[in-house]
DNA sequence: TAGATTGTTAATCGATTAACAATC
DNA sequence: TAGATTGTTAATCGATTAACAATC
């Protein structure tokens, strides 16, 4: 059927870090860099960074390196970034906060245009210069003129009833903080945020170290 | 040399999700569940469960499926979160406050000991129900009986300093929110979690949908 | 020129998918 | 028994790595 291929591929997963390391390189007043000063920055090997960086289409120059402003706007084309997208923000809570403070996303394009959440001690108040909105208005509030990310920064137990309530309104993607997977119609699309994907990551690791060389002899 | 190989793996990735779920699922009176039931909760192919799940070594029952006591604890055993692992966040800001508050990184282990942050507004409060210190006495504080694991949510410009002090006490593993790559030497490991990661696939995803059948005829 | 760096083609590796066997 | 579900072996696909060519 038409599901969509969902890719993993870490080439995207990556492609943010170049952008801010570019970013900060350039505000620094470099104009050029080599995929191997991205892959020592990274950490990773520098085969893999040319390999990204030629996925965007760039053409560098040998023995230079590419042009930072240059790769700056491939890889913001590559991902997408090139034009504003609008998202509302369901969720004030620590989460919500966070990802409302991000100057970065903000950077990429992201604009939040409202942000949402139940409880009644924070609805009127304002964060980071929105105001919260009841969640119960978010109906009446979008229906209009509704932006094309929802992020869904709420309690596993209410994720799944505001989910609906965005895509009843039409929003087809959703950014999903919540740690429960979200039953969705085909044609909508969900980001799903483990964050404990990250930590079992790291337990992993740290399980594959305190196996290997008990004695810490050999290399 | 003796870097690690860095496992993207996907399924280790995957693991705390299946693992929420039937934790719930147990919480529920549940006691068996098929991988064709995970497949569907997660919206992805039941063949990526059954491997997934077969590499915790776990046996099922034909016709009937796997224990979830025994399933959950197979996960468990192998992301390695059968022990506590015992660490200390850095930053209490919006980030830190959510990690803090997460429920999930408790029951899978995780026991944040103690909270850190330059704030001279935020010394001495108390943060769900950890009291927040200097991070001028990081040293002080842990030198005696270091954490194994550190929390990085601290801004990007105090990140490598921060680092190098959990370092110096002998802190192995760093679990890093910050939007910079970490400088470490071999022996210590970082887990970067790059929220704009997620971000850029989503916007692919998006990129690709917007770009698919322009009429909205073809399936 | 020599060396640094990108570009390209091929090989390897691991994850996903397919097909089918086993069995409760 | 028939059907559901796990188990296993093989095929495919995509990402990583290796090797070397091109060229400024």
């Amino acid at each position: 059927m038409g599901r969509l291929k969902i890719l993993n591929s870490p080439t995207i997963r990556r492609m943010p870090s170049y952008l801010h390391k570019l970013l900060r390189m350039r505000f620094e007043g470099r104009t050029h860099v080599s995929s191997l000063e991205l892959a020592e920055y990274m950490n990773i090997e520098w085969i893999v960074v040319r390999r990204d960086i030629a996925l965007t289409g760039i053409k560098g120059q040998r023995r230079v390196g590419y042009e930072i402003n240059e790769l700056i706007e491939y890889i913001r084309d590559y991902i997408g970034w090139t034009n504003p997208m609008t998202a509302t923000l369901i969720g004030a809570g620590a989460l919500g906060t966070a990802i409302l403070g991000y100057d970065d996303f903000a950077r990429y394009g992201l604009q939040i245009e409202s942000v949402f959440d139940c409880d009644s001690n924070k609805i009127g108040r304002e964060l980071r210069g929105h105001e919260i909105y009841d969640v119960a208005t978010i109906r009446t509030r979008l229906k209009a003129n509704p932006p094309k990310i929802g992020i869904l920064c709420v309690s596993n137990s209410t994720a799944q009833l505001v989910a609906d309530q965005l895509i009843a309104l039409g929003i087809k993607f959703i950014w999903n903080f919540a740690s429960i997977c979200l039953k969705v119609p085909d044609d909508v699309i969900v980001q799903r945020e483990v964050l404990a994907g990250g930590l079992a990551m790291l337990c992993v690791k740290i399980k594959s170290r305190e196996s290997e060389t008990p004695l810490g002899l050999e290399e």
